[in-house]
DNA sequence: TTGTACGCGTTATCAC
DNA sequence: GTGATAACGCGTACAA
């Protein structure tokens, strides 16, 4: 047991112990081709033996530079997030930035905590899924120095860059897709509208089922979860069934993997694997066990990893472009035997 | 647009806006009650006029205490790790600290460069999952004055406090269940033994069936998955099945979750509903598709917030013990329709 | 109650 | 090539 409170070595004390000035100590660290291989190797050893490691924080105050960039997400738990901030941390790894990740849990107050956090802590710059649309607080920030780019969510209306996914694209691939295997009355489960996303694939949806020459209000039956996972999935179905006399839907479009799997569920409960079999169903994410289910899920797939990565891209080239960049990708739809018996091709582009 | 490349203002720069000193300044942020209210008043208006923020860095750099702590996990899409990480943050809120948290891949050279990052950083204190079961490195900084506290690893060799699972339990949760359905003849698909939680679960597992008066080589037939997901288990069970002329087996244990839904979807293929209803299975870590599946999944459930907590709170109140303290948690087995058809008791503790 | 001056550990700038 | 020293922004003891 040594002393359990004492300080960590500085720069002079490795400078004492080699027996040369503080300088020499920096240089080593920092430049060690300007000094001759002997000081350096004393400098190193003495390093080693003292086990001296910077002391980062004032490394920082000195070179008011930093390295290290934030980014807040609504959910680390939820995959799409994770895939976007490995997009992130791949980009930021090719000049040696690292990240700081934080979740929001879709909450005002957490995201601003940490926000601050991350102004007070100096990053180079910040990566926001932001938790509301009014973004007053981040142009704030940007407004102070700070660089933001919003991730999915486009800012048309601010000249903050962003990069965001097309969801009007990916309800249309999806209505599209059920549309041309003949469907003409389809139920989609979707979030409440005030949600952005969920909104957008909603006119995705309208605008296929027009493209089709068709009236949106007698092909889609839109029900508003109010959960949006399986449980939720389940309750929706299971209701909409109570409403049409035991009657069974033929087509569903659900806003997530999660309500989809609840679907299944529910529908092999109400009518068995036959009713399950000839009930086209489309969710969206294309989550892990999507492809791994009794039923494969057809899915929405969003290109989450290049996501982050293009905003990581974004944030770190912004300094030298004068106007904001919007990059919004476009999604993919994944078909599987939830809505095709033989799925030949899996997945087509728009 | 405002010049770029503007310097932050300082406490000195609010000072002098405020026509007060930047002791007074210093005072309002940290002791606001010993300033009177008007000169208060007046800093607050400086303060927001020139939208300041604090210099983190240079405020640790005076202050030396920080309010961060650094935890390492394997993987944070895993759904185990972001279980336990938000354990770990619920338990620092309460103290007003922050967690940093970051990703090693189950890589010692990623798991090294955080550790790195992180000591440089100067946090309060680590939580890490370890890669290997060197734990060297730790020890060193460990000794170095930070401490740290092992996460599901237990360190029976050294004096490094730990929080971990019961692997062994687990295993032995497990086989029983199946042993009591009566399977005398169970496949497990567990990972390498290399692996410490594998090995400890293939214990656990002997125990069972030597506390049944049974011998282990005659009831378990041990498979080593080369992929621990779910085509690893598809993969491993249809070759147990083409080395069997045909037959599936009654039983099958599989290390993790998505291993079993491998099994299952390997199972409806080679024999449909019906063989996949007569076959028993059981997962491990109980995830949040196990109860959603087309056969909702018997499986190894393991306290992973409650883990995060204890560790957080091992890692704070550390400081006031003396000797290393090694919790063990225990798992419990969640019964569904994949080894029971109508699941009475849907869970019991050991 | 308010103002002043110093120090935290590092890096950059200059003499040597 | 190496050494001495100022400066980064903030907190705080001490003086006023």
């Amino acid at each position: 047991m040594t002393s359990p409170a004492r300080r960590r070595p500085s720069v002079a004390d490795v400078a004492r112990a080699a027996g040369v000035s503080v300088g020499s100590v920096s240089n080593v660290l920092n430049r060690p081709d300007t000094v001759l291989p002997e000081t350096r190797e004393r400098v190193e050893e003495a390093i080693r033996s003292l086990s001296f490691v910077r002391n980062g924080p004032a490394r920082q105050l000195r070179r008011g530079t930093i390295t290290t960039v934030g980014a807040i997400v609504l959910d680390i738990r939820n995959p799409f997030f994770t895939d976007v901030a490995r997009g992130i941390e791949d980009r930021l790894a090719l000049d040696d930035h690292t990240l700081m990740l934080a979740s929001s849990d879709d909450d005002p107050e957490r995201e601003s905590k940490y926000l601050r956090m991350f102004e007070e802590h100096g990053v180079l710059g910040l990566l926001v899924v932001p938790t509301s649309s009014a973004h007053e607080h981040l142009v704030e920030i940007q407004e102070r120095g700070v660089p933001v780019v919003l991730l999915d969510a486009p800012s048309s209306t601010t000249d903050m860059p962003s990069v965001s996914v097309d969801d009007v694209a990916g309800g249309t691939l999806a209505m599209a897709h059920l549309l041309s295997l003949g469907h003409h009355s389809v139920v989609f489960l979707n979030g409440p509208h005030t949600i952005r996303q969920c909104q957008a694939r909603r006119t995705g949806v309208d605008r296929a089922v027009e493209a089709a020459g068709l009236a949106p209000d007698r092909v889609v039956d839109e029900v508003t979860l109010t959960t949006m996972d399986a449980s939720g999935g389940d309750a929706a179905l299971a209701a909409w069934i109570a409403r049409h006399g035991g009657r069974a839907p033929d087509a569903v479009f659900c806003v997530n993997d999660l309500v989809a799997i609840g679907v299944q569920r529910r529908l092999r409960r109400h009518g068995g694997s036959e009713l399950l079999a000839r009930t086209a169903i489309v969710g969206y994410d294309d989550i892990d066990v999507a492809a791994e289910l009794a039923q494969p899920l057809t899915s929405v797939r969003q290109p989450t990893h290049e996501m982050g990565y293009a905003a990581a891209n974004v944030l770190l080239h912004g300094a030298e472009r004068s106007d904001a960049e919007h990059i919004v990708f476009q999604p993919e739809l994944v078909v599987r035997a939830s809505t095709v018996q033989d799925p030949a091709a899996s997945s087509t582009r728009p």
